[in-house]
Formats: structure tokens, C-alpha cells, sequence
DNA sequence: GCATTGATTCGATCGATGTCTATATTCTGA
DNA sequence: TCAGAATATAGACATCGATCGAATCAATGC
């Protein structure tokens, strides 16, 4: 009952706009692994600096020489990209040496709706 | 540069409706600390189950002994139900022998619009 | 008072995750 | 074809988070 692993790939392909609330009645066991392992991709500060970049960027695409000062080496970039290709957040296209990422066409078509709990207490 | 901690404690003391979108801009370093600070909370399965059996109790509060059968020892389910006190999702009141809780009220608010992303192809 | 029940804290452990360096892959251009 | 640049992968490592059992704290009722 302690080994709730992440699922071979929590199949994350959209993140839709809003939202069914937490509060709204008793989670399955199920549906708390599906969701928490959602929130897992977007728990990390390099991914969302990352995602925000590709998704901020002029053509609505990046590559990833554009992004990668996020203050962890190269390595880590890819491996984070990665994450959030798999998660469905991203897809990526080579074009000659380079490799560019945009936001995946669903998770695109939430746009601006997207969801980020903020903080309200918190100041930047 | 590696070491981004969670803040001694990111004080998310309420989350909000919706919502300010990742792919709305370049984020800072230090808001995207944050926001994954914020969704580090809710990243947990057993979070989760607790935060939706409180918030969908009767009488909006629940004691622990209702709750606590999530699959883990009453120990655990105690550090979990400190850390959602800590990140102020839910608040706490000892009447006799039981500690009862509920949902902070900032976030109560929120009301049935607080924000969780759900997987579009992921079926339960 | 003291035993009992409910809840929290403590200390230790185990596994997962993020990070790095080093190596491999893929493409371009001379 | 070969050197070099841009990414990705592999392997190793450190840190952190979730978990448990045991001990502690708090309140009740006998």
C-alpha cells in the first residue's frame, strides 16, 4: 500500500483549463494517483521555467540553445525537456542541428486557461 | 545554483481560483520556486485523499479518525496533515480527545473553483 | 491519580529524483 | 570524410521525501 509509483507514464496529455476541484467530493485512490502524478511534472522549478519560455517565445517555439540558461547544465535541460515530453506537455522537432520544442497541441489549446494554483500570501 | 530549497516554508496560504498560466510569460526564477513549491503540496496521492475527505465531510470538518484510512500509518497520515497545515490548506482544532480539521478559510473561498489540472486522456 | 484512547513527534530507513561528468548521437560544413 | 557544434543518454552520486515503529503528549473517564 506504500508503493504508489508514478505509473509507467502517467498518460498527462493535456492539462485542461478549470477545473475539477479537489474539494468537490472524495477522490479515489485512483484518481489522487492520476492527478498528484499531473501536479509531480509541474512541481519543479527548472520544468516550469522551461515551459514558460517555449510557450512565451516569439514563434510560439524555442530551441533549446534558446532556453537552456536555466542555472543546471545542459544535461539537466534535456533531462527535464524530456519529463515534460513525456508527460505530454511538449513536443520536439529537430531541424538540422537543432532541436525545437512548442507547447503540444492540447496542452496548447487550454492557452491561456491553463491552470497554476498561486499563491496569495506569497510576494515575489 | 543547484540547491533551489522549498523556502523555509512557501507560504501559500490560499489557492486561488483561476489563474495565472504558465504559458503566459517568461517566468523568474524565483516565481517558478514558488508555483512548484505550491504544486509540490498537492503532488502526493495521500495529500490529495486527505484534503478531499476534509473537504467534503458533512459538516466541512472532519476528524482525524474519520480520515486516516488511507493505506498508511497513523504517523504518516499525521505528517502529511502537518504539512497541509504548514502550506495553510487546511487548519486544525483539538476539541477533547480529537483534533478535527478543516479547510484553511482563504481557501475555502476559493470554493469549488480551486484549481487542479486534470490528465484529458487518462481515464480513471 | 491512572489507564486508555487519539494524535503527534522522533529516529531510522529506503527509494526516487535531480544533478553532474563523461560519452554517444546527429547533423552541418569545409 | 572528418571536425565541430548541438542534444541526448548513461552512470554515479547526493539529497530529500515518504514511510514505519516506538516513544511522547493530551484529554477523558474511571
Amino acid at each position: 500500500m506504500s508503493k504508489y509509483q508514478p505509473a509507467e507514464q502517467p498518460p498527462l496529455t493535456a492539462v485542461v483549463p478549470c477545473c475539477p476541484p479537489i474539494t468537490d467530493g472524495e477522490l479515489s485512490a485512483r484518481e489522487a494517483e492520476r492527478i498528484a502524478a499531473t501536479f509531480e511534472i509541474l512541481a519543479n522549478p527548472v520544468r516550469l521555467l522551461l515551459l514558460s519560455r517555449v510557450a512565451s517565445h516569439p514563434a510560439g517555439e524555442a530551441c533549446v540553445c534558446d532556453i537552456q540558461d536555466v542555472g543546471v547544465t545542459g544535461a539537466t535541460v534535456s533531462y527535464h525537456l524530456k519529463k515534460l515530453r513525456e508527460a505530454g506537455l511538449l513536443v520536439s522537432e529537430r531541424r538540422g542541428t537543432w532541436v525545437f520544442y512548442r507547447l503540444a497541441p492540447s496542452f496548447e489549446a487550454a492557452g491561456p486557461a491553463a491552470c497554476v494554483p498561486r499563491t496569495v500570501t506569497g510576494s515575489t
